[in-house]
DNA sequence: CGACATATTGAGATCCATCAACCAATGTGG
DNA sequence: CCACATTGGTTGATGGATCTCAATATGTCG
């Protein structure tokens, strides 16, 4: 599933360079500082966002708590997906937890250049399917893991979270009380 | 979210008959006997199924474990996401829960319908965001609901579940066991 | 009717949440 | 530069949710 990552930058590079300006024509670079919300509850997520340095989230109040949806480093592009996907009012937010610089599409231009660039549509697409399966497996993990599997698992395959993002928002990351994170840490 | 089904089915209507012709060309129905494999663990997903009439399940193992994470009724889109969209062996198995028929569309066909139909790409797009909410929601539920609260939302979103599916199936469709689902509805 | 799948109920163990106290590091205003 | 607040993390005690194992119905179908 990583590997399709790599299929998505290879078919970039595929892409004609008319198409590949007009993307750039849409975009734009900004910088948020650390805490800064990019998106807040009850807001349409009418921009994507990819994080060409610094660390985000993505997160939504569940009873006054903040639950972690998503973590974000190089690299990563930043949607509230149903918000964005919809165009209608959603849930979430996505926070800066460290200063951040981002390059910015709009999602009416976006759609507007899929019009134009069909490749664009592709594009889209791919995203998406990558997406699908990126939540799929967190549902795997939450469906049939205990929260001390779960904890090894971004220990081993993700221990760049750990080292860089606070405990606080890992274990609503993973489901679990910010207790039981630190009593698992303890136990290993 | 819901709505996006009927924003989906709109976009078919809109779609140019030539087009719909050549989706109709590369599909074909056929039936299953209650118990029937679709399709089986370290298979290549390559048929998508569209669920005409009947009841279907994707599920995998876990530890032996039928673990169910999808159950379909009628016009539901029955595929096994990652092993589909990379063609790859997966570890899931769908199942016929009782006698169904199905409109099968082979990967490829599709695939090359694709570029000579752009309209599909498009009807691939929303079909996978679709999904990707879907899976959303169902993770947003484990993250944050009890068995409770994640039963009594079937029961009341969709009834029709709880009617037609065994308890030992809707029980792993939850994540907890048959028991605890047993209590539960006692204690209802 | 027999056999196999499906569902219920009980008892004990385990996982995890909550509440509360405490500790360490960091930063800020006077 | 110190006093104190804030943030982030640890540890203990207790209760609730859920699992597992086991025994017992209840159904269903050949």
């Amino acid at each position: 599933m990583t590997s399709y990552l790599e299929k998505i930058a290879s078919y970039i590079k595929s892409i004609d360079s008319e198409t590949l300006t007009e993307l750039q024509r849409i975009s734009s670079e900004k910088k948020y500082k650390k805490g800064d919300l990019l998106l807040r509850q009850n807001e349409i997520c009418e921009k994507s966002y990819l994080l060409l340095s610094g660390i985000a989230r993505k997160y939504y109040l569940n009873d006054g708590k903040e639950i972690t949806t998503e973590l974000y480093f190089e690299n990563d592009l930043a949607v509230s997906f149903e918000s964005y996907t919809l165009q209608q009012p959603g849930r979430e937010f996505i926070e800066a937890l460290t200063d951040i610089t981002v390059s910015i599409t709009h999602y009416q231009a976006f759609q507007d250049a899929k019009t134009k660039y069909p490749k664009l549509v592709t594009l889209d697409l791919m995203l998406a399917e990558y997406y699908g399966m990126w939540v799929e497996h967190r549902l795997f993990q939450f469906h049939t893991m205990t929260a001390t599997e779960r904890y090894l698992d971004i220990l081993t395959k993700s221990p760049h979270i750990v080292q860089a993002v606070p405990l606080t928002i890992i274990a609503s990351y993973l489901g679990i009380s910010l207790e039981t994170l630190s009593r698992i840490r303890a136990r290993i």
